[in-house]
DNA sequence: AAATCCGCGTTTTTT
DNA sequence: ACGCGGATTT
């Protein structure tokens, strides 16, 4: 989200070289031994020395979360470097997230001169061996534009009312969630269930295979991909091309995949190719952190290693150094409640530490004022802010977190929850460099092409369009032929003329930096006229908007330029090896517009969370993994929720607990986050599609030892004060000072009868009607009210 | 071709 | 409650 962070971090690498990473503390030992295969072993345990330095072949890390995992993956990297086993261009490491990809790739870089590793996600690596290989397949060029969820929607309902249906019924998310899933389990084993799951939804299977195909067939004539296919092309390109295959076997001495427990079976049989030469494939993972099988991910790539590497190395990092006994212990006795898990087991030496806080809370206004009261009062206890973080399961529970933060002036942040990219003026602008990049594009095409207006219409456009269609041609390339604008009548002739002239003049910028593009586009299109005509009267601010990413474009460029020479530097030092051996000939991330495209299509922008902000981490449970922070708040723990509603219906009669255990995991991740304090809460009521819905609270709570708890059974210590922990939470004793019907006097709103009373301590309100207000909740804590005589 | 109005789905989770 | 898309106006 935060366009200057990224601004200044560039400015940051350019001046001084990488950054520390977010845990550079960790980090700290071999820094100055840079290069010395001992000291990069320094402080690791004999599990972990084992795991950094198994000299090749099938490795399989199992790793308990804060067991130290990135850590041994990246003294690995660095050891197999040192120790001459592999050049860093010969090693592909591979994560999740973006976040982790930057993580891993800046404690490589701390610890190794040499950059030139491949270190990105499993689509950034797809989409970059892509750029070099996809034009043997004949479908695509290497220009190929990758298509985001929203675009893959939008395009998908254009094909939905090409072939003559309603897209209100047949929705084209729900299509695209169906062909999404076919694409990424196996084929055919899937194509049953998604039929008949579509059935269900009144959707014929036959729509969806019709639909479905020409999606291909579009995606093909766009020269675009989705991000499906980014993972699929590989493995057809590895498939029908065993040369190509065995070009990047070879040449990636060490494969390396983390999160492995999440892969999904597409990306089993690329890891499987990539490892097909030098078999030196370690992948790395815990079952108890699998949350990803609504994505696909197959479990039993993890749980079946060995039986596919009979030859695998198992290692097990049990050791915790992360949280306290008393999160640990939380966090074992639930993921226990698992069937048919391995029972491993996670220790520490670490003292329990304070109590887990769990609070009931009123409503989602009053559980996000809760967090942000918490987070104050820790605040004041000297705790910084960047080590908080506030979890929640679904994206919406953040706006109501959000204000309160506001309101509470606390900084935060928010990692994922798209937002900015969503935003109109920047979705158009994109299209338009995208639509340089790729001139077959016609999605992005459709959408510029009025942008700003030009006074073409939709029926001029289908009009030019079924043009094109009848030749098979793009739109792009038909605007070309007079003959097709020449059955255009009226003022869109004239409109389709002017576009014409505008992607000639735009022509130049296929070559040019992100930012240099950008700024043509701008001085093309007519920057005043077009915000002109965007309502402005809801306040948002485009103009700045665009600055932002007029901004983000220029530090990108600046960033990638920097790497490329730093990637060049590492080629004429280093090996002389030939193409055919795999050596980094043009082997760099692609730089300029091109490379800023494929960038803002893989990363999201809030990926990129800084450890130093000084500011409150907000984001998903599913964001949270692989993170950790001295302080969580993980809210809305209640039935319906987390469990999901929706995951409770995956509880297939085939397996009765699937979708339960997935969500316990989830929790688990959550809780195993954090380091020192661990609060919950959850609501008795919440804001459902504008109603309000009653809540209880989460089985799982029900599954946390009571004496973990604060407030809990036994312990001895007085959990009634409370002050044993960080003297933080208000005890929560019933608010006595008021009852119900009560009549009391307010200093603004007068005299009023109390009409309900809520929540209790510091959260202890009053909903209150004053004959000259209406019902107002006021907070007693604030709200001076006084008790009047009746009468 | 743009402006306004109405009804419906939204809220799992990410690349 | 909200925003989007479709349908209806002007």
């Amino acid at each position: 989200m935060d366009w200057m962070q990224l601004q200044r971090l560039a400015a940051e690498e350019a001046a001084h070289g990488p950054r520390a990473g977010p845990r550079a503390g960790s980090e700290a030992g071999p820094a100055s031994g840079a290069g010395d295969p001992a000291a990069l072993l320094e402080g690791l345990n004999p599990e972990q020395r084992a795991a950094a330095t198994h000299p090749g072949g099938a490795l399989l890390i199992l790793a308990g979360p804060g067991s130290g995992k990135t850590r041994v993956i990246t003294r690995r990297i660095a050891w197999l470097v040192a120790t001459g086993r592999a050049q860093a261009w010969e090693i592909a490491a591979i994560t999740f997230t973006n976040k982790a990809a930057r993580e891993m790739r800046e404690r490589v870089e701390q610890l190794l001169p040499a950059r030139g590793a491949w270190i990105s996600t499993f689509h950034a690596f797809c989409a970059r061996l892509l750029r070099r290989e996809i034009e043997l397949l004949g479908t695509h060029t290497r220009d190929f534009t990758i298509y985001d969820t929203s675009e893959k929607n939008q395009l998908i309902k254009n094909l939905v009312k090409e072939l003559g249906y309603d897209a209100t019924r047949f929705r084209p998310a729900l299509l695209g969630g169906w062909i999404s899933a076919r694409k990424n389990r196996g084929r055919e084993a899937f194509e049953a269930a998604a039929e008949a799951q579509a059935e269900e939804q009144g959707i014929e299977a036959e729509v969806l295979q019709q639909v479905e195909r020409r999606y291909a067939a579009a995606l093909a004539r766009n020269n675009a991909l989705d991000f499906d296919d980014l993972l699929l092309q590989v493995l057809a390109l590895f498939e029908r091309q065993p040369g190509v295959r065995d070009a990047y076997a070879r040449r990636f001495r060490h494969v390396l995949v983390d999160e492995y427990q999440d892969t999904n079976r597409v990306q089993y049989e690329i890891a499987r190719h990539l490892a097909s030469h030098h078999h030196n494939l370690a992948v790395c993972g815990d079952p108890d952190q699998s949350i990803y099988s609504w994505r696909g991910a197959d479990i039993r790539n993890i749980l079946e290693f060995g039986r596919d590497n009979p030859a695998a190395r198992t290692v097990r990092l049990e050791q915790n150094y992360r949280s306290t006994g008393n999160i640990l212990r939380a966090a074992e006795a639930l993921i226990r409640n698992n069937a048919g898990r391995q029972d491993k087991r996670i220790w520490s030496d670490k003292p329990a530490g304070e109590p887990i806080l769990v609070c009931e809370c009123a409503d989602e206004e009053d559980e996000a004022r809760e967090v942000a009261l918490q987070v104050r009062a820790l605040q004041a206890r000297g705790q910084r802010l960047d080590g908080i973080a506030v979890f929640y399961r679904v994206n919406f529970m953040q706006r109501a977190l959000e204000s309160a933060l506001r309101l509470a002036r606390v900084p935060y942040q928010i990692v994922g929850g798209l937002e900015f990219y969503d935003r109109r003026e920047i979705r158009d602008l994109i299209a338009y460099l995208k639509l340089i990049v790729n001139r077959r594009d016609d999605l992005a095409f459709r959408r510029v092409v009025n942008v700003p207006t030009r006074g073409i219409g939709e029926k001029s456009l289908e009009q030019f369009s079924a043009w094109a269609a009848a030749r098979g041609l793009p739109l792009s390339e038909a605007l070309l032929h007079d003959e097709a604008l020449a059955a255009i009548k009226g003022r869109a002739r004239g409109g389709l003329q002017a576009f014409r002239e505008l992607l000639v003049r735009l022509e130049p910028a296929q070559g040019v930096d992100a930012a240099v593009a950008l700024d043509l586009v701008l001085g093309e299109i007519g920057v005043e006229r077009w915000l002109g005509e965007m309502d402005d009267e809801s306040g948002v601010d485009r103009e700045a908007n665009i600055e932002e990413l007029r901004a983000h474009a220029a530090a990108w460029d600046r960033m990638s330029s920097e790497l490329a020479r730093a990637l060049a530097e590492v080629e004429t030092a280093g090996t002389t090896a030939s193409a055919t051996d795999g050596a980094p000939d043009a082997d760099r991330p692609p730089t300029g517009l091109r490379g800023y495209l494929q960038e803002i299509a893989l990363v999201n922008d809030t990926d990129a969370l800084d450890a130093g902000s000084g500011k409150v981490t907000l984001m998903t449970l599913h964001s949270a993994k692989g993170l950790e922070f001295p302080v969580v708040f993980l809210c809305g723990v209640e039935e319906e929720l987390l469990p999901h509603a929706r995951a409770l219906q995956e509880n297939t009669s085939a397996d009765p607990e699937a979708g339960v255990e997935e969500e316990r995991r989830l929790f688990y991740v959550g809780i195993t986050r954090a380091e020192e304090r661990l609060f919950l809460t959850h609501c008795q009521q919440r804001l459902h599609f504008g109603q309000t819905s009653f809540c209880s609270p989460s089985r799982f709570l029900d599954e946390l030892p009571k004496e973990v708890l604060a407030g809990g059974a036994s312990d001895g210590a007085g959990d009634q004060d409370d002050g044993g922990a960080l003297g933080v939470y208000e005890p929560k004793t019933p608010d006595a000072t008021f009852t119900e019907g009560e009549r009391v006097e307010h200093d603004h709103f007068g005299r009023g009868t109390i009409v309900r009373l809520q929540g209790s301590g510091i959260n202890a309100r009053a909903t209150v009607r004053f004959p000259a207000h209406g019902e107002k909740i006021l907070l007693l804590q604030y709200a001076k009210l006084r008790r009047v005589a009746k009468g």
